[in-house]
DNA sequence: ATCTTTGTTAACCATTTGGTTAAACTATAT
DNA sequence: ATATAGTTTAACCAAATGGTTAACAAAGAT
C-alpha cells in the first residue's frame, strides 16, 4: 500500500493542504485548522514554517495564478495565425481547468476581495496579461480587409468569456442543464471545437 | 437637503445595508457589524429583526437570486425567434447587471460555498431556470433546416458566457484592457449589439 | 397619567480563530 | 553518550465575532 500523504515532508503537504482548501474555500472561507487537518498535521507547525494565513495565501495564490495568466501571453504574443490561436487558447485552458476547475473562481474571488492590494502584484510583474499585441493583430488583419471590422476588445471578451465561464458556473450549469460530471467534460471537451469555431464565424467576412 | 438612509426604518436600512455587504464581501467574508455600521444602527437590533447571520444572509440571497434568474425563463420561455431572443436576453441583463454588477458574482459564489444546501431551493421554486423550451425551439429550427445543425447546449452556454462573464471579470478586464468605470459600461452597451451578432453569425447556414 | 408594546442601546458572553510558547521528540554530529 | 539543530506537539492566549441580556426610550393605548 502507498502512503499518498504521509510519505511527503510535512513542509510540502502544507502547501499542498492550503492549495485545496483556500482553493475551495477562498481567503475568508478558510480556516487554518482546516488547512493543519487536511495536511494531517499540527496547526502550529503551519505557522513554524509559513509566518501567518496572509503568507500562506498569498503563496499559493501567486503559485495559482501564474498557472492562470502566463497562458494568456505565450499564445497571445506568439506569431501565429488568429486561428490557431483561437484554438491554443481553448484547448490549453480547458485541459488545465479540467484539471483546476477552481481556478478562474479563485483568481476571480480575490481579485473582488481586494482589487488592488493583489492586482497591483500579478499586473507589474512579467507574468501581467499583455493583450496589446494580439488586440493589434486584429486591428491589422481588418485594415488588411481579411476579417470584418470589429471591436478587438469584443473579440478578446468573447473568447475569454466562451472559454472561462463555463468552468466557473460549473455547478449552476450542470443543474441547469441536468448533467453529471462526465457529461460536463464531455461537454467541454467539446468546446475545444466549438468555441473557436463561433469566434472564427464572427469575423470572417460574409459572402456578398 | 434630502437625508438619503436615516428616513427609512431601521427594519429596511438594515436590509439595504445587508444587501450591500453580503453582495460586496459574500457570506464568510461579511461582518455583522459591518452590516450595523452601514445601516447606522446598533449590532444587537440586526438580531432583533432577522434572528441571525444565517437568516439574514438567506434573505438577501433569496431575494436578489430571484432578480437573477426569473429573467431566464421568462425570454426563453416566450414564443418569440431565436433572434429576438439573444436580443432581449443580452438587452435585459446588461440593464440589470450595471446596477447590479455583483449580482451573477455573488449568485456563483453562494452555489459554490453551498452547492447542495442553496441549489435545492431554488432549483425547485417556481423561478427555476427552465431551459427546456429554448433548447427544443434550437432543435426544431436545425430539423426545419433553418439553422445550423449544432449542439443546443453550447448555444446557451455561449450566451449565457458573453453576458455574464463580462460582469463577473470586470476588475480584471477593466485592467487588462486599460478602461476606466465609464470605458467599461459604454463597452457593455455595445454588446447588446455584438453578442446578438456573434450567436447570429454562429447559427446562420453558411451560404454555399 | 400610566401601562404596554415596540424599538434601540451598551454591556456582556461564549465560541471561534489566528497566532504564540515552551516543552518534547528526532536525527545527526562530536 | 551527549550536545546540537531542526521538527512537532499540546496547551495556551488575545482578538474577533456571532449572539444575548437587561435596561432604557418612544410611542400608543387605557
Amino acid at each position: 500500500m502507498v502512503k499518498k500523504k504521509k510519505d511527503l515532508p510535512a513542509e510540502e503537504r502544507i502547501l499542498d493542504a492550503a492549495k485545496k482548501v483556500f482553493l475551495e474555500k477562498g481567503m475568508a472561507g478558510a480556516r487554518m485548522q482546516d488547512i493543519a487537518n487536511e495536511a494531517g498535521i499540527n496547526k502550529a507547525l503551519l505557522h513554524y514554517y509559513y509566518r501567518d494565513k496572509e503568507k500562506l495565501f498569498e503563496l499559493v495564490f501567486m503559485s495559482e495564478s501564474q498557472k492562470f495568466f502566463p497562458k494568456i501571453n505565450r499564445i497571445f504574443e506568439s506569431d501565429e495565425t488568429l486561428e490557431k490561436k483561437f484554438h491554443e487558447f481553448v484547448e490549453e485552458y480547458v485541459n488545465e481547468l479540467r484539471l483546476n476547475p477552481y481556478l478562474p473562481w479563485f483568481v476571480l474571488n480575490e481579485i473582488n476581495r481586494d482589487p488592488d492590494g493583489f492586482l497591483l502584484k500579478i499586473m507589474t510583474g512579467e507574468n501581467r496579461p499583455r493583450p496589446m499585441k494580439f488586440l493589434q493583430q486584429i486591428e491589422k488583419e481588418i485594415k488588411l480587409g481579411n476579417i470584418r471590422k470589429v471591436d478587438p476588445r469584443h473579440i478578446l471578451l468573447n473568447l475569454l468569456s466562451m472559454t472561462l465561464f463555463p468552468f466557473i458556473a460549473q455547478p449552476m450549469v450542470s443543474r441547469i442543464l441536468g448533467m453529471g460530471n462526465k457529461e460536463f467534460e464531455q461537454l467541454m471537451e467539446e468546446r475545444k471545437k466549438t468555441v473557436p469555431a463561433v469566434m472564427m464565424d464572427s469575423i470572417r467576412k460574409k459572402v456578398q
